[in-house]
DNA sequence: TTTAGAATTAGAATGATTCTAACTGCATTG
DNA sequence: CAATGCAGTTAGAATCATTCTAATTCTAAA
């Protein structure tokens, strides 16, 4: 968990790699490589399970246990999204566009938004003076277009 | 759970009573009534954990699974509403007009946050033609006056 | 008063996530 | 090159929030 340690975090090896995203330079073992992928090639919003199940055909060995250890150095280090839709399992997304998360009650499924306009949430609502944002999470929840077509 | 019952649901007894909310008119039980009242008596968005806390005082023999049973009736029938902010614990508010929640994320206190105009955050993005929406969540996390003020 | 259904209860069960301790392997130091 | 140390990985245990189950109590209708 320290960052400060004594051994060179620059050298690469050959199981080691890089990803720059957004300006920052992540250190990314072969592990963490492969869920960043399984996520970056998912639209469905996985949860670590799904992600487990999908990273096994490529590394069979993996444990829930280095998902979750993976998820969380990816979140920390902002290529990657934790998402709270409802009690249960979280879900993560890859996409670090500015977006909001559409629920299907009736599926389940998870879907991205995007803003149609340049919006700034935090600027319609009412909070203290000295109040500072760092993120805002909007979830909008209802019925989508096909179980919407099937009622 | 079923509202096709036979039992006559207008007849109220001492220990039976009623509450209009939004046109609805819910009956209540005491144990429900003390959990909405300690809810609507609440600013600080309290968990089932706290409820119970609370609730002892006038229902020592309360358990938590009555807590969450309440919780659940109180929620499906829109007296209050259900906050997920993060993992763990799920948050509850009584405070039914149109608001958000910013959460503290140094000391993890939530307070509502009241629109400044009339505002649909649905309007702002880009859903599928025939999507349904039943309703949006928006939580800010940041840093609230006190804590931002220390640092 | 009998009976049925709803509410309540304690405790078990479940499910997601985190923790722990042991192990592996690369990389720096000697 | 060998020794050492640390990050990464692992399986399984532990934890925590929530839901389920079965038994009990209460209320109201017959």
């Amino acid at each position: 968990m320290s960052p400060s340690t004594t051994r060179s975090p620059a050298k690469a090896s050959g199981l080691d790699c890089r990803l720059a995203v957004l300006g920052a330079d992540v250190r990314l073992t072969p592990h963490r490589r492969e869920v960043f992928d399984v996520l970056a090639a998912s639209t469905d919003h996985p949860t670590a399970y799904d992600i487990l199940d999908r990273v096994k055909s490529r590394s069979p060995g993996m444990s829930l246990a280095t998902v979750y250890n993976c998820l969380e150095h990816l979140t920390s280090h902002g290529l990657i999204k934790l998402v709270h839709l409802e009690r249960g399992q979280s879900r993560y997304c890859a996409n670090l566009h500015e977006h909001v998360h559409f629920h299907c009650e009736t599926c389940g499924k998870v879907i991205d938004a995007h803003p149609n306009a340049d919006f700034d949430p935090a600027k319609f609502w009412n909070l203290p003076a000295g109040t500072r944002v760092t993120r805002t999470d909007l979830a909008i929840h209802g019925t989508c277009q096909n179980c919407a077509a099937k009622s």
